[in-house]
DNA sequence: ATAAATAGGACTATATAGGTACTGTTTAGT
DNA sequence: ACTAAACAGTACCTATATAGTCCTATTTAT
């Protein structure tokens, strides 16, 4: 399906919790307890967020996580980039000989743009835009307005 | 992931195939043998969109499947729509009673949007604009420059 | 009558996502 | 120094949904 994965849902809400107190540094527990996802899972989305530079961490007791760059400054694109790898809709979208039939297709091309599209739109609303609903971003609102 | 399906993939090629002569008719055998797709794969994503309205079928000796409408008025949307169902990137986004925290999460509502613009995205390139790469369509070109 | 072709559905095998567990490392407090 | 809190890394299992196949019925030109 064209949908997210639910780790990756998981992931944002994990990430807007953190931007509406960009300051405080949360535990993984804390975070679970409070946003009713199992322990575990959390913490290994922490993980992978770290990993992806999108998080600092503090080890030890008293320890936690907390955003390393400003909310308005991370795109939702970055949060599914770090959950999921790059966007990209179709197999040969993202590289060479992924796809099987990269010799006969026509379609190739637009796939890679309408990927880029879709990237686009994510990389446009940040944690800022999500941490506070309903979303007002000029952004958004100009990717609404596409149809004729 | 934030991908389309295999199938999809492959049910776009059979709408680009038949849209390069929307005046012919195709068989699935036809179809699967130029296209190097497994006959009964390629029967199955007929039958799909045969459903979906957006093919027109006739039975019998020398029957086949041809576009239900002309290429430049069927948008990739659609096709995904007919393989994968709806596009909404989040459980949430696509009905009530979906999502595991509806209550207490707050980007529920912006989700929609993204997932709107993401639709957007998808409907405004035609089979048309699929079958003579590279792109022009400047719905997409609109989409491709919207990062400041 | 026969063969070509679609219509519809049921079934299985497999890849992937989702979730869990375990072990190691760092650090604050006593 | 010792202990407990908390992150770091890895490896593994399981449930689910995708991809793919098969079978049977119906329609129609020759
Ligand atoms: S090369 Fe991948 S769809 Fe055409
Ligand atoms: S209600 Fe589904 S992500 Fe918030």
């Amino acid at each position: 399906m064209l949908r997210i994965a639910k780790l990756t849902d998981y992931a944002t809400l994990l990430m807007v919790r953190l931007a509406r107190d960009p300051a405080r540094s949360f535990s993984a527990a804390q975070l679970a307890d409070e946003l009713r996802i199992p322990l575990p899972t959390v913490a290994k989305l922490l993980k992978r967020l770290l990993q992806a530079h999108l998080l600092t961490s503090v080890r030890g007791v008293g320890g936690g996580y907390s955003l390393a760059h400003a909310p308005r400054a991370i795109s939702v694109a970055e949060v599914v980039s770090a959950i999921e790898g790059p966007v990209a809709l179709t197999e040969c979208a993202r590289g060479a000989g992924n796809c099987s039939l990269e010799g006969g297709c026509a379609a190739g091309s637009n796939w890679k743009l309408i990927s880029r599209a879709v990237r686009v739109a994510l990389e446009a609303v940040s944690l800022a835009d999500m941490a506070m609903p309903p979303l007002q971003s000029v952004h958004v609102q100009a990717l609404q307005e596409k149809k004729p």
